[in-house]
DNA sequence: GGTCTGGCTATACAAGGAGCAAGCCAAAGC
DNA sequence: GCTTTGGCTTGCTCCTTGTATAGCCAGACC
C-alpha cells in the first residue's frame, strides 16, 4: 500500500496555512483536462495530422474534434500547416508544437498507469527506444539518476517565485 | 518545434488499419479524466486525508468532493481508514492506495508541463529529493538510462497481448 | 456552370460535473 | 434529551462536453 505521502517542507507542512492558488496542475488541467483533448494529443503523437484522422480514430464526432483542435491550436499545443493532396484543394493539417510534444511524458505516464492497474491482461502496446528496442518508462528521477518512493519526495517553495502581476504576496505559492 | 511524432512500428504504421480499442489511456481517463479527480489525488499526495481538507483546499463544494472521493475509493485509488479525534466520533479518512500513489508521476508530469508552459514567471513549487534536496523530474528513460526525443520513440504491439474476453482478435490492440 | 469532396459549422438535445443552499445523521458532550 | 459538529446527501440550477443529424463552403475537376 501507499499510505505515506510526500514530505511538505517548511511552511508548506501546515496544509491549513496556504492555498494552491498558482498551482501548475490547475493551469494544466484548464488546457488538457478533458478526455478528448488528451486523446487528440495521443493521436498527434502517433502521427495523425488530419481532421478526419482525429475524429475517426478517436471515435468522436466532427463537432467535438473541431472544437478541441481549435482549442488546442489556440492554446499553442498544435499548429496549423497547409497541405495539398493531388486533386484536392489546400487544407490545414495539425502538427504538434514543442509545447504539445512536451506533453508526451504525461500521456505515457497515464498509459503506463492504465497498463498496470486497469488492463485485464497484458498491456496492448509497448513504448520502446526505436533504435535499440529497449523498453521506455516514465520515471521520477533526480539529476544523479536516483528514483524515489513517494515518501522520499519533498515539496518546497521556489524561493525565486513571485506573484505574476505586481503585489508579490508572500503566502500563496503553488 | 516538435513536428515529428513517434515511430509506429510494423503493422501499427498504417494508422487507418487499426483501432485504439483497448488503449490504456482511454481506460485511465475514465477513472482520472476530470479536473477534480486529479486535484483530489494531488491533495492526497500532499497529505490531506479528511473530507473538509479536500473540499476546502481544492476549493470545490462538498458535493463535488463527496462524489469524487466515493468514485476514487470505489475505483481503488483511495481507501477509507477510520480515525478518531478526542471528543469526536470515529470517522473515515481517505488514504492513497498503491494504485493511487502510482499516479504521482502523472501529477508531477502535468505540473512540470504547466511550470514550463503556463506560468508567467518561475514555478511556485519544486519537487525534490527530501534527503539531498536534488530536484526531481519526470523523464522518459530506457533501462540503461537514456532519455529520448519524441522521434526516437517507437510504439509496437505487445506480442503477449490478447483480447481480454475470448475471441482473441488479431487486429485491434491499444 | 455544375458537381463532388473533405473540412468545418449549426441546431437541437442528452448526460454529467459542479455551484448554491438546505437538510440529514450519528455520536459526544452538555 | 437537546444541541453541536463534521461528514455527507438532496433539490435545483447552470455550464460544459459530447452526440446525432444536417447543412455550408471553397476549390478541383468535369
Amino acid at each position: 500500500m501507499g499510505g505515506m505521502p510526500v514530505v511538505m517542507e517548511g511552511a508548506l507542512a501546515d496544509l491549513g496555512a496556504w492555498k494552491t492558488d498558482h498551482c501548475s496542475l490547475v493551469k494544466a488541467l484548464e488546457v488538457v483536462g478533458t478526455r478528448s483533448a488528451l486523446l487528440i494529443l495521443r493521436e498527434a503523437c502517433y502521427g495523425t495530422t488530419r481532421f478526419s484522422g482525429f475524429a475517426g480514430r478517436i471515435g468522436i464526432t466532427d463537432r467535438a474534434a473541431a472544437q478541441q483542435l481549435r482549442r488546442l491550436t489556440e492554446a499553442g499545443l498544435l499548429a496549423k500547416r497547409p497541405y495539398r493532396e493531388d486533386g484536392g484543394r489546400t487544407r490545414d493539417e495539425y502538427v504538434l508544437t514543442e509545447m504539445g510534444s512536451d506533453l508526451f511524458p504525461v500521456i505515457v505516464a497515464l498509459m503506463q498507469w492504465g497498463d498496470k492497474h486497469l488492463q485485464d491482461g497484458p498491456a496492448p502496446l509497448h513504448y520502446v527506444d526505436h533504435e535499440t528496442g529497449a523498453p521506455l518508462h516514465v520515471e521520477l528521477r533526480t539529476e544523479t539518476g536516483d528514483t524515489l518512493e513517494l515518501e522520499q519526495v519533498g515539496v518546497r517553495k521556489n524561493p525565486a517565485w513571485h506573484a505574476p502581476n505586481r503585489t508579490p504576496q508572500p503566502n500563496s505559492p503553488s
